[in-house]
DNA sequence: GCCGTTTTCGGCCCGACTGTTTTCAGTCG
């Protein structure tokens, strides 16, 4: 049982106690607060069971916990969710993922018209037996049916990268309004992370009636969800929503903090601020009053003076941290750090002097050699490597050994062209289904940088696969492993393996990890990456580049460094040509 | 159910929008 599968778990009971009817509303946050601990564990907590830890070292990981979760690992059940599902029935949790459904509705739901499924509530809503319940009516029922043929159809997040295509548009249209005075999207979008749910821009307006008006009449505007004073809602043509918020100058700086998120960073921001007798909204930071004196806020607190708000700086200043960079906002430890002043000097794209894998003609990329060459030149970097594919990948027209010779002679001849970079020989060797490398030794002894990775055969049962990883990365001319994980976001879940062990290999055999740039791809994930850097394990950032245009990728790659707190030590590819070679070398 | 510079009890982050309500509950982020 995977870290994945026991936040699953807990989730769901969180969620049946909240339709049972649970009366401590802390009860169900706590199951909450440790899927969060769970999902951001970098090793398997699985693992710490089965050595004995405690867990509860964990955050928001208590003695109760622990045990339930113990329970999982060791049983793959956990029989306090099974006593409540004996009264409330499993299939009820999914119709909490309804948007403006929630355990209340869904328990009268079932109460009164025995609604146990999504069919069963799409049938009485279409039946017109919705609208006539007590806290429902017809709006509620319409906004059901349209919930549900959604639910149908949408696919999950969004990749960044289409985030980016979709976001800058209508960033440019809403910038056209003179009344809008600032605009900023904030959200998982400013965090950087490799997905974002929705959207969330921010505004500073003069008149924000007008201005809502025009982000409700957006052409992609596919429907208005919401449309108040200060937020609307709209839905795009291509399914993305997004959360439009205006706010005064005064409050800019609080609300960009605010929906910057993450809701976790904001939790632990907003308890430091209260130690201090602040408090913090998105409409600035304030000083706590004497009840009855200041005013009082929606939450009972009396308010007094403002005391921060117009600027992202102010408002962490007013609690006694320096400002924190967004990709570090997710409660990993950021609040932490700032205080003790020992937040990472995180790397930065102009921290990289080259690329470690990109493909050309010679198997299947876009671009010749001498394009590619060039276009890397153009990037400032000093050097390159080019990784065409191995033979077993016939279909991208791998390269064995014969031809492997042929192309040496061609970079040979467009290296001496280009003295303003240097060019290393390298291949993206495939790791076969033993383990065995697909190119002769013979061969990877003349490379510059053996990359090596698995194209094939994901679905070899974890011990297999783990097995598969550890021959290969022992080889002794291996140097790079590409896209680890073979995951393709939306697309393809990552290999089933013990990635703890492959770490601990590659640490053992001075062999570096890459994380691949690719917005589809985005491998190592964050927190492997920071599993690798604790195991002492050197990363490369790469593009894996088919074309030209796909050089641009890299910021990607470095934004989920910086998710991972990588600083440029950790990256091999912040080093000059030889001191990167000198590192791969084998003792 | 968790947690402790207010420490083993008594707290636990903050606010807006919608639909249905006649003053607010439920939901969401």
């Amino acid at each position: 049982m995977e870290n994945i599968e026991i936040a699953a778990v807990l989730t769901e009971m969180a969620t049946l106690l909240e339709i049972q009817g649970e009366t401590n509303p802390f009860r169900i946050r706590a199951y909450r607060n440790a899927v969060y601990t769970i999902q951001e564990s970098p090793d398997p907590v699985r693992k710490m069971v089965e050595e004995g830890a405690d867990l509860t070292e964990l955050p928001a990981i208590g003695k109760d916990m622990a045990s339930h979760i113990t329970e999982l690992v060791t049983t793959g059940r956990l029989s306090i969710l099974e006593e409540v599902s004996k009264e409330i029935p499993r299939s009820l949790v999914q119709l909490t993922k309804l948007p403006g459904v929630g355990p209340k509705k869904v328990r009268k739901l079932w109460d009164e018209l025995d609604i146990t499924t999504l069919d069963d509530l799409a049938a009485a809503a279409s039946a017109g037996k919705i609208a006539v319940l007590a806290g429902f009516g017809k709006k509620s029922e319409e906004k059901i049916l349209e919930a549900i043929e959604r639910h149908k159809k949408r696919s999950g997040r969004f990749r960044i990268s289409s985030a980016d295509e979709l976001v800058q548009p209508l960033i440019e249209y809403m910038l056209q309004d003179e009344r809008v005075e600032r605009l900023e999207v904030a959200g998982s979008y400013r965090r950087r992370q490799e997905t974002v749910g929705d959207i969330d821009l921010l505004a500073i307006a003069s008149d924000a009636e007008p201005v809502m008006e025009r982000f409700t009449s957006y052409p992609p505007v596919r429907s208005v969800e919401k449309s108040g004073d200060t937020r609307g809602t709209v839905i795009l043509s291509s399914d993305l929503q997004v959360d439009l918020r205006i706010l005064p100058a005064e409050s800019y700086g609080s609300a960009l903090v605010y929906f910057t998120g993450s809701k976790e960073h904001n939790v632990e921001l907003r308890k430091r601020a209260l130690q201090r007798g602040l408090s913090v909204s998105e409409y600035g930071v304030f000083e706590l009053a004497e009840e009855g004196e200041g005013e009082e806020s929606t939450t009972g607190r009396d308010l007094g003076k403002r005391v921060a708000g117009a600027t992202e700086e102010e408002v962490y200043a007013s609690v006694g941290l320096p400002w924190i960079t967004p990709e570090l906002r997710t409660n990993r430890g950021e609040l932490e750090a700032a205080a003790n002043g020992e937040l990472p000097a995180l790397i930065e794209f102009e921290d990289l002097k080259g690329d470690l894998q990109m493909h050309s003609t010679w198997s299947d990329g876009k671009n010749t050699i001498e394009e590619m060459l060039a276009a890397c030149a153009a990037r400032g970097y000093e050097y390159v490597a080019l990784t065409d594919h191995s033979k077993a990948l016939a279909m991208t027209g791998g390269l064995d050994a014969a031809k492997l010779r042929e192309q040496w002679k061609e970079i040979d001849e467009v290296a001496a062209r280009h003295p303003e970079i240097r060019f290393l020989r390298s291949q993206e060797v495939d790791i076969l289904a033993d383990g065995a490398l697909d190119t002769e030794d013979e061969m990877l002894e003349q490379l510059d940088l053996v990359v090596i990775a698995v194209h094939s055969r994901f679905d070899l049962p974890a011990a297999k696969q783990t097995e598969r990883l550890l021959k290969a990365i022992q080889h002794p001319l291996a140097n790079i492993v590409a896209h680890p994980t073979g995951r393709i976001i939306n697309r393809r879940d990552p290999m089933d393996f013990a990635l703890d062990e492959v770490l601990a290999c590659a640490a053992e055999h001075g062999v570096a990890m890459e994380l691949n740039a690719h917005p589809h791809r985005l491998d190592l994930r964050d927190i492997d990456l920071m599993a690798a850097r604790k195991r002492g394990v050197k990363i490369v950032i790469s593009t894996d580049a088919h074309s030209i245009a796909d050089l641009d990728l890299m910021p990607y790659g470095v934004e989920q460094a910086r998710r991972a707190w990588l600083e440029p030590a950790d990256v091999l590819n912040t080093l000059p040509a030889d001191d990167l070679l000198s590192a791969l070398a084998k003792a």
